[in-house]
DNA sequence: TTTCAAATGTTACTATATAACAGCACCATT
DNA sequence: AATGGTGCTGTTATATAGTAACATTTGAAA
């Protein structure tokens, strides 16, 4: 999808949630966007502080919380960034593949995966939550 | 398995691989077993620090990174902690199961989970690397 | 006993994230 | 229009996490 698309659809949902995707929240979509794979928070900052002459953590934090909560990014802890979110309104869990060489991310649909996970952890007693499920590893492109 | 045995089951781990398991590193391996569950960094600095004296943030994290590659701790990217495997000697990759609301652990045998996952990733031409299996939810006790 | 490599100590710094409160914009009701 | 509430944003300060770079020590092999 193109940006212009990914902003289009990131109304869409953020209507279809009765949640407001503001002027700021959709500047901070743009910024990420605007990189391919893995964003980091402080990059964001430092984009955003370009284009507004100042800007401080707490407003990227809270963007990107946002953008996060809506379904529009996942957070990728192993990596403290963020990525564009590739099945906006279409899949709720994500298997995402980080390439450990290149940083290049490519998103899959965990939900078959996670349902057999699921029923694993059922066994336990133990009730996982819906999910991104993040691995790392080589990218074809990487694996020589 | 307690405390004890742990420890003797590392240093055997530890001989098997040709690495040492030194009186520093010993240290931060009973400073972590310690305490249930989720272990951060600073915390383990701090326990070191009130039982020698003075130490500086790269004495944990060499000590903590050197566990982690020996398999003697897994590293929780989510929570920016570190867990006790409960697995040393037989699992390479676990599947940990974190309890968003009490903060429990809870770790089983990743390996035939990540198979599948990794055939769907080969299907990309995606090689998923050795790795643990982070999931968040909700363990019997807090399940109500 | 010399010598090298690995381990640890030390200082300083960079990076990541959040708390707490202030101010503002919008809108709903009066 | 005034009132007041809610959610968003601004601002300051600080908390938390992690690493770079170099000095020093230690222990085992040559």
């Amino acid at each position: 999808m193109d940006k212009a698309g990914f902003i289009a659809a990131a109304d869409r949902q953020c209507q279809q949630q009765g949640v407001k995707l503001t002027a700021l929240r959709r500047q901070v979509l743009e910024l990420v966007l605007a990189h391919e794979g893995v964003v980091k928070a402080y990059q964001v900052l430092a984009d955003l502080q370009r284009e507004r002459g100042i800007a401080a953590p707490p407003t990227v934090y809270r963007a990107l919380d946002f953008l996060v909560e809506a379904g529009l990014l996942h957070k990728v802890d192993a990596l403290n960034g963020y990525i564009v979110c590739s099945h906006v309104g279409c899949c709720h869990e994500g298997l995402i593949l980080v390439c450990t060489a290149c940083g290049s991310v490519n998103e899959l649909e965990a939900a078959p995966a996670l349902d057999t996970l699921r029923q694993q952890a059922a066994a336990q007693g133990f009730a996982i939550a819906q999910q991104n499920l993040l691995l790392t590893g080589l990218c074809q492109a990487c694996r020589v």
